[in-house]
DNA sequence: ATAGATTTTGGACAATCGTCAAGATATTAT
DNA sequence: ATAATATCTTGACGATTGTCCAAAATCTAT
């Protein structure tokens, strides 16, 4: 996974995994049936670190304001510390419109993905005594596409991807939820 | 670029590309300094076939009713006859998480597209006696989003994924613009 | 300790890749 | 028509790809 997400599916080899790995290429066929394969088994993999990122910081914020803060700060956090393996989902996903082998397991992450957000914003408007006023996947589409273009911002070397991003989000969930 | 289109990034190859056209290989190297050069005038190619894609119907539009109506039935015209063409746009973009030379194009069609977004809404706000209620950029992930996701699910084979989309964002607009 | 199962190695394979260059062909200008 | 230029074809190259396999190494159970 580390090597996918230095290079990108397109540039990624199995030679190239296994050289940066502690075992030799021909090891790679011994537990994966090919390349598909175990580019699956990656996507599988990525999903379960994922989906429950930000369940701790929901369950435990007391106020709207300290949610706020708490996904300010996760999602901050996410892009300078994890872009690399986040612009991996980005480019699997994008694989999964051509390769039809990835498309199951990244509709069931890309639904995961959702339901977290969907969870966050959930408790948020609880926190208000409301709740979310748009449907969840115009809610998971709005903040998907925010961090894929603070994302793409960032690794081009934009400073201020980032604030951007959590002033975006400062404004908006209050509105939706 | 229909070759792209097809295989997507990862699997073309420069003596695909030649052989679904009417030269052979070695000609692409005549007018392309190399394959990242050739990929990257696609991109450019692509732009400008999409940055006007609801200008006729914006501008030829003279009520919210007639304006949603246009731009829904452009909208799912869009995913059902081009979508093959904008898995490649969205695979590009992916690229350009990972190769540089992707990237300045890239930022600059998604600006373009931005601001084509922009352009809808704030018609269909004005032509409500109103502003749109959020900004530029999130009205471009939200639609971008939603978009991405009807695309992903439609070339999945889901027969519903254009009428959801449909649905979704007849809802949304009327509350941001 | 020994036999059997499991895991790992490293090389071979055919296929394909991007790139290049020499020469053939076509177009244009005089 | 002829020379000069532009365009295209073809074959070759070294490198890399995914896959496979026989043999070596390691582990496990008795």
């Amino acid at each position: 996974m580390e090597t996918l997400a230095e290079l990108g599916y397109a540039r990624t080899s199995l030679r190239e995994i296994a050289q940066k790995s502690e075992f030799t290429h021909g090891v790679l066929h011994y537990y994966f049936s090919d390349k598909v394969d175990l580019i699956c088994c990656c996507v599988r993999h990525y999903k379960a670190k994922c989906v429950t990122r930000y369940d701790q910081i929901t369950s435990a914020a007391q106020s709207r304001d300290e949610l706020m803060k708490g996904f300010l700060e996760k999602l901050s956090e996410t892009v300078r510390d994890e872009a690399r393996m986040h612009r991996l989902w980005y480019d699997l996903r994008s694989q999964s419109l051509f390769e039809e082998a990835f498309r199951d397991d990244v509709a069931e992450i890309d639904k995961s993905l959702e339901d977290m957000v969907w969870r966050v914003a959930s408790r948020f408007a609880s926190l208000g005594g409301r709740q979310p006023v748009v449907s969840r996947g115009a809610l998971y589409a709005l903040f998907d596409g925010l961090f894929q273009r603070c994302l793409l911002r960032h690794l081009s070397g934009d400073r201020k991807a980032i604030a951007d991003l959590r002033e975006e989000v400062e404004r908006l969930l209050p509105t939706v939820a």
